[in-house]
DNA sequence: ACAAATACCTGTAAGC
DNA sequence: TGCTTACAGGTATTTG
């Protein structure tokens, strides 16, 4: 499941292969993944003949920045994936099922890959005015912002974590990871953490994060999140708790948890986390 | 006005 | 064996 660590381990691959490149052509065979468009004359268009300038992240958002102030603005959702094929391989390696978008570029292909398309692909304007409504990045967060932010109307801390408006990038995984690491449960009061746990929770924030982005994000058993060369990710040899049920807590022994809570699974140390 | 529930999707795996 | 059902969950929308 791409959420931050895995679209960051895109963002710079797809940077060192990318910036200065122009789009020689673009295809777009699926509505659905590009649905902000009329039509995919529409999207194709605005994104043919481009150079690309450099390639940014917002929360799990992935903006691909054009000469001009053209933004591809691209989100894997559960199921995407971006995928790189030298120009000395496109002929040796067919389109998988479901390649919904393709961009060809001096160099060899970009293929957008998504059996669930719940991720889409869409161009705009260099202030993206679509992601406005995303909080601060959760991985340059300062602990005063994140006060601020669990000082918010939300009651319970994991859907608070969740929610991109409050911070941008932290899913169902990774909250399951840093509140193991910060020692809390998924149920407290937002407003009720000590300062001593808000930044418990800051500094578990930003170790998950960095060490995730370090491991090149997680890849689960259905082996969904590939990264730009079609390789998995190896931070989920490194999990504490999301997708442990049953297995020892790597702090105290006694075994993982897993609630089914809110429609998502959610993972925990019943006796680390309070 | 806010929060909880649901719709959108398909591949995989478990269960009968 | 083959079918049905449950599950994975990010975001937008609907419902309460």
């Amino acid at each position: 499941m791409p959420e931050l660590p895995e679209v960051e381990t895109v963002r710079r691959d797809l940077a060192s292969l990318a910036v200065g490149r122009v789009i020689e052509q673009v295809e777009a065979t699926a509505p659905r993944c590009i649905r902000r468009h009329p039509s995919a004359e529409d999207f194709c268009g605005r994104l043919a003949g481009g150079r690309i300038g450099e390639v940014d992240r917002r929360g799990k958002y992935l903006l691909v920045r054009l000469d001009g102030g053209v933004v591809l603005v691209v989100h894997l959702g559960m199921s995407g994936q971006l995928l790189w094929v030298p120009a000395e391989a496109v002929a040796d390696e067919p389109r998988r099922k479901h390649t919904h978008v393709v961009l060809t570029l001096d160099a060899g292909e970009v293929r957008y890959v998504d059996p669930r398309t719940f991720g889409e692909l869409f161009v705009t304007t260099d202030d993206v005015p679509e992601l406005a409504h995303l909080g601060p990045d959760a991985i340059a967060v300062g602990p005063a912002d994140l006060k601020t932010v669990l000082r918010a109307r939300r009651t319970q801390l994991k859907p608070l974590l969740m929610d991109q408006r409050f911070l941008a990038g932290i899913g169902n995984l990774y909250a399951d990871e840093i509140l193991w690491l910060a020692k809390l449960r998924y149920d407290r009061p937002a407003d009720s953490l000590t300062a001593a746990e808000v930044r418990r929770l800051h500094a578990a924030m930003v170790e998950t994060l960095n060490a995730a982005i370090e491991r090149r994000g997680s890849s689960l058993a259905d082996e969904q999140y590939r990264d730009l060369f079609g390789a998995v990710g190896d931070y989920q040899a490194d999990h504490n708790a999301y997708d442990r049920e049953g297995k020892p807590c790597p702090r105290c022994g006694r075994p993982i948890v897993r609630l089914k809570w809110s429609g998502r699974s959610t993972f925990l140390c019943p006796r680390c986390q309070r």
